[in-house]
DNA sequence: CCTGTAGTACTACGGGTGTAGTTTATGTCA
DNA sequence: TGACATAAACTACACCCGTAGTACTACAGG
């Protein structure tokens, strides 16, 4: 019954403008990804309607401009991502991402210190 | 120059059924994913040239059947597609990605516990 | 030897994606 | 008012995926 929120990354990149800008035209969502991810214009504007049609995004039309608003909080999206990591990879148990993620090499020095943290204040959070 | 290792979840119930079995014929893997994924064999086998064309698994050929098995470590794969989620979704930090799980509902009682378990260990191996 | 069977290869179709060129509508400026 | 700029819509194409039917091939049993 829920959307399917699985986005690319390419689709992640036009999502993260329109999280951080609220509301933004074709336009200025190609303008912000010039840097990050050289694009034609127009491959920007069929990425937009494309999220629309999928119900991700919306739009409303303001003289001739579109403005571009997201119809989903990214929290929602980043949740079906993981869920569907975990699923595909990990048996549907997030644990056990959590064991791989502190098992690789890839944890710099200080990182978990910074989990420890955040576990404690989960308890809490908890506890209260 | 690495291989793009993401695999769709179909793709993942065949890898699962290789690296299980080490080696297996594609009616083999089609019998052991009856229960889980009702797919005609002509399916599996489908997926599993596919598979084959992008490097991820080989066959050899005994008689008139082939027996494929996987080129790439289960591990392997799932790095990658962890390391693929925390670079769309969580700008390529993975302690974002510990912070969102420690944050989410979903954690189960004594998750928490398990995963304070798993931290003093890798502190541990740090150690040593 | 012939035929059924099993197994692979080939073909296909509908759908999504990345990417972008072309067309059309419209507002603006000289 | 007429040319130009701008923005959206339409069209296109190559590629991947899930799914599966059909065709071909070879082995085994009668």
């Amino acid at each position: 019954m829920e959307t399917r929120h699985a986005l690319s990354e390419p689709q992640m990149a036009v999502m993260r403008v329109l999280w951080q800008k609220g509301e933004a035209s074709a336009a200025q969502v190609h303008e912000a990804l010039q840097t990050e991810r050289p694009q034609a214009y127009t491959t920007v504007s069929t990425t937009l309607s494309r999220l629309e049609k999928r119900g991700i995004v919306t739009h409303r039309g303001e003289g001739r401009q579109y403005f571009y608003r997201a119809l989903v909080a990214e929290d929602e999206v980043v949740r079906a991502g993981v869920k569907d990591l975990v699923k595909r990879l990990f048996g549907g148990d997030r644990v056990n991402l959590v064991s791989h993620l502190l098992r690789s090499e890839e944890m710099a020095p200080g990182d978990l210190e910074n989990i420890q943290r955040m576990i404690d204040e989960a308890r809490n959070r908890r506890e209260s």
